[in-house]
DNA sequence: GACGCGATAATATATTATATCATTTTGCGG
DNA sequence: CCGCAAAATGATATAATATATTATCGCGTC
């Protein structure tokens, strides 16, 4: 199905590049770097430069659909695809860096409300945790 | 075969570089990116490079001394000092960048248990707010 | 066709971090 | 004190990550 571009105000623009580079990113299922992405998609014939990498990056996360994982510099796919904005807490592995996206309303209430009473207020950024995996964790 | 002694473990090798370094960085008060640490040395007549900087910085980490900032790469001298292990949650304005640590063993004992009906555990490793202070916060 | 505009290309440069090997300093046993 | 060995630092180079700048392309519209 070719489907051509649509350009209607408010639609999203999804390019046939920033198609591609979340659909490498959705089918690694894991934290990729930029410059790892780049390798991949030269290698499958596509001409890119960091720049254009970056772009897309960049755009991709500002619709919620990838997010950046700070402390390896990398970055993910968004578990549930969503479109909207939302907050989840990334909950990276520090011994295998596997990266889990972790949506817990509750949870994330309970760090706002103690934050409010240090007049810090929890707004729709990132919550990045580092801890350790069921096959990372130390036998009990 | 006669393994030579090693080293006394435990003693902490506090040299005049890293004392210095953390100096720098409690003097600071604020996250500070290694090569404004650099150029800050330097000014001072340190002759430094990057490599003795980011050893320095590795060193004073793994003593808990100082905890890096992912989200900013920068790095930020422990607030209650030269106390061992211990588990911040560091919390950074998306505005203004300014860094809090909180040590609240009640809302990190929170967070912990909901990842552990996860599977995941929370080690003695960072946890990385992105919020909002006071100043750069929106007016209600 | 010409214009407007956002996306992409191309090039250069900035920023952050590590590798490697040489040299100096340090702690300790003799 | 001497000398060793390990740790720390110096020096140089380079890797890895990210942004700036300017030009060009494609597409919708007038």
């Amino acid at each position: 199905m070719t489907e051509r571009e649509q350009r209607r105000p408010g639609a999203t623009p999804m390019t046939r590049l920033r198609r591609l580079v979340l659909q490498t990113l959705t089918q690694a299922g894991e934290p990729v770097k930029a410059y790892d992405l780049l390798e991949i998609l030269r290698s499958q014939g596509e001409r890119l430069t960091p720049s254009t990498i970056y772009r897309i990056l960049d755009f991709l996360e500002s619709q919620s659909l990838i997010h950046r994982v700070n402390s390896l510099a990398a970055y993910l796919a968004c578990a549930n695809g969503q479109t909207n904005a939302h907050q989840p807490l990334l909950v990276v592995c520090a011994g295998c860096q596997k990266t889990t996206e972790v949506h817990d309303p509750e949870l994330r209430n309970s760090i706002a409300r103690r934050l409010e009473t240090l007049g810090l207020s929890l707004t729709a950024t990132s919550v990045e945790i580092r801890g350790l995996c069921p096959q990372c964790a130390p036998p009990v």
